[in-house]
DNA sequence: GATACCGGTATCCTACGGGATACTGCTATC
DNA sequence: GATAGCAGTATCCCGTAGGATACCGGTATC
């Protein structure tokens, strides 16, 4: 155990650890990830990214959308046509998760190959090999 | 609504969707963060690991502890004292999670500060102005 | 001999995330 | 007049995360 890890959480500490649940918070969810994905090729109607989004309960996606708008990840933008359409599109500001995101998943790469390699060491073929949900195929 | 976020998930996309689902996975649920935190200060036994997290029940810390070493986040040490000693302590590898987390920290902070400023915009007190979750205190 | 500490496991229970289904008011089309 | 689409809301239901409590076998202490 050389010191590498020695002062992980010395920068994290207890102060830091209300922001990382805040952003964990943000994102996770089972279709926040997905919304984004949907709304990052334009702006989409309530209906569209239910379909989109392999049927999504309409509570749900709504539920999904209300916290996301107060995140200011996305505007809801209401059309006076008849009958009325609403447009949901990405803020600026959620440009602000790409960072994050991207290092979630290289970290998310890494570490299904860390796994796998371990599993590789043990020849046991060890039927269905997984480590905490992330599977090993 | 500039190009800025255009390309925030054509980068992401579906593919990485798993690899982000796996870091979250492997950072969230209410105690892994803390044990890593408890953990940083050096090895722990489980009674320790007990007390220093706000009493957490025995089965909770078992399983995080089951699933962190799973992970390869911590190791387990049984030393055959009388009674015997078992000793957690996190691995070189748990110090990949460093970089993630920070980035998770990072925008957690910048992200409550961001919601603060928008409700000094409207001038409002709006008794506990909370946008999903987070308090902006 | 009774109590306390250690490292957990087993059992029960609740709260919440999330799904299924049904329904609303309005309009356009057949 | 009936059906279908839109943008949701309301109600019920279930599975899992996580807490409370009790307990185990072993040793050391009083």
């Amino acid at each position: 155990m050389e010191e590498i890890h020695g002062d992980v959480s010395k920068e994290i500490c207890m102060k830091s650890l209300d922001a990382v649940k805040d952003a964990l918070y943000a994102v996770n969810g089972k279709w926040k990830l997905p919304i984004i994905i949907a709304l990052s090729e334009g702006p989409r109607r309530f209906k569209e990214l239910q379909r989109a989004l392999d049927d999504i309960t309409p509570k749900m996606l709504s539920k999904e959308l209300k916290e996301m708008e107060l995140n200011e990840f996305i505007t809801r933008t209401v059309y006076d046509t008849t009958p009325v359409t609403v447009e949901y599109a990405l803020t600026p500001y959620s440009g602000s998760l790409k960072e994050v995101i991207l290092s979630l998943r290289d970290w998310g790469i890494e570490h299904k190959k860390h796994l796998q390699s371990k599993c590789r060491e043990r020849k046991k073929p060890a039927h269905a090999q997984v480590a905490a949900k992330v599977e090993v195929a």
